[in-house]
DNA sequence: GCAATAGTGTCTGTAAGACAATATTCC
DNA sequence: GGAATATTGTCTTACAGACACTATTGC
């Protein structure tokens, strides 16, 4: 026996002994949806895009930039004194100037082949940002552009590893989970409107509960995880900014909901 | 410039120098019922544990094994040609026997300092086996022994890793799907009763629907994903393991509900 | 007053929950 | 007949969907 215990067996495990991965990625499918207030009094009409960069043909130095000139998800390579989940947040910090903002992971990219360089492992997370925080974005170091897509769009570009996949998988899973999970949140002001609540549910639903504008503003005020919003004196606050009328503004409540199938 | 293009980019990269990963690994929660049919004419009795193995506590040559004599979730290393899904199908087989289940990805791993060997990444998968599968079960190369546990169970063990927080974020998984999709089949026989059914369900739900049985035979047969098992002259398939009087029996069918809190 | 959104009322059919009653069958 | 599960029936209240109607307000 070589070894007497664990510590000096640790001291000499060697993981180049063994075939190790080449890199270990995030990319992050960054949602936003446009609510935009075309005219005054007017609930928004909602529309979901997902930012991309176009990558840089070459670097600094000149040297031609792998899959150069083609759109992708802003990510990068994950330090290994950091999770994938905190080198999200600083690329996208980087990459797009965005922070503070929401991430769920949501899948593992790591078929043999994706990446020419090598093995290549990616995580994939998705992420919401409202409209504002994109306003102050810019392009960096390695970002020629960034840009703001439908899906629709999307599907006309030439993107860059396997991200055309990752962003289809990225659009069900922000469904599922809009219809699913309160995350609808995250798109909105903290106080907000039933009507804006309303436009964001109608990109990803067409249930009639919904749909029907007099049965959603029945309904909605009973849902567990919804409550007024009140002021100190305890009245119901109110905005016109969708209406001339002026209208409640609800926000979300601390509650987790189960919706169920059976 | 040194590359003139791509091609010859790609040739002259070296992922080694930056740091990468020391290992990719793929964890397996399997998850099992036990439908215990203690008597004859009796609905099942469930019971949602999971299959764990207790590491060695040295590999053949007599060197100790990390985290020997711990329990553990089966799993390995992934191998270069092959995705940690494809690793996890192969380690169930290698160290459990266990083959021809469905897998489900739900986490990845990646806190630094998770793995005393160094910046080792855990891909977590859940499964579902039917009870059959297992008795076909049995120890393999390093693992000294093979269990099923509850959750409850589980807690008193001591787990190698961070696998004690995999299993919670397991059971909380499997809890959800088992609600909002239709994977409570993989649990049952191709055909099977609506006790059996509800056995299944009562395991992660007191919803009132289920609890009262009336109201779930009532219920059930209206369900979208559900149909009745029938022969070829079209009659209702019947049996009677699960009562004196003889019992409906249902299917899955081809179709995936979307439930809303909205 | 018009237009547009917010919010309420009405009606009908269906669903949910509680629970009673009946049916079947092995022992 | 008894025990245990399966299945149907009853009743009451709640909810869903459709849609008409009222309210508010800037122009």
């Amino acid at each position: 026996m070589k070894y007497q215990n664990e510590e000096e067996m640790l001291q000499h495990y060697d993981s180049k002994e063994y075939v190790t991965p080449d890199g270990y990625t995030a990319d992050i499918a960054v949602f936003t949806i446009e609510l935009a207030y075309k005219e005054e009094y007017k609930p928004p009409k909602a529309e979901l895009k997902l930012l991309l960069i176009q990558r840089a043909k070459s670097d600094k130095d000149g040297e031609p930039h792998i899959q150069g000139g083609k759109w992708a998800l802003p990510g990068g390579f994950v330090k290994p004194d950091e999770t994938a989940s905190k080198a999200a947040v600083r690329e996208l910090s980087e990459e797009a100037s965005v922070n503070n903002i929401k991430l769920k992971h949501f899948g593992v990219y790591d078929t043999p082949g994706r990446d020419k360089r090598g093995w290549i492992i990616s995580n994939a997370f998705y992420a919401i940002v409202t409209n504002d925080y994109l306003y102050k974005r810019k392009a960096a170091d390695d970002a020629e552009n960034v840009g703001l897509f439908t899906l629709k769009e999307i599907d006309q570009l030439e993107l860059a590893f396997d991200h055309k996949i990752i962003i289809h998988d990225a659009f069900q899973m922000i469904r599922k989970d809009l219809l699913q999970t309160t995350v609808a949140k995250e798109f909105l002001p903290k106080e907000f409107t039933l009507s804006e609540l309303r436009s964001v549910l109608l990109l990803v639903s067409d249930d009639p509960g919904i749909v029907n504008n007099s049965a959603f503003v029945r309904d909605a005020p009973k849902y567990p995880f919804l409550e007024e919003a009140r002021n100190q004196k305890g009245e119901i606050k109110k905005t016109n900014r969708t209406a001339k009328q002026m209208t409640r503004m609800f926000r979300f409540k601390d509650f987790q909901p189960m919706p169920s199938i059976y």
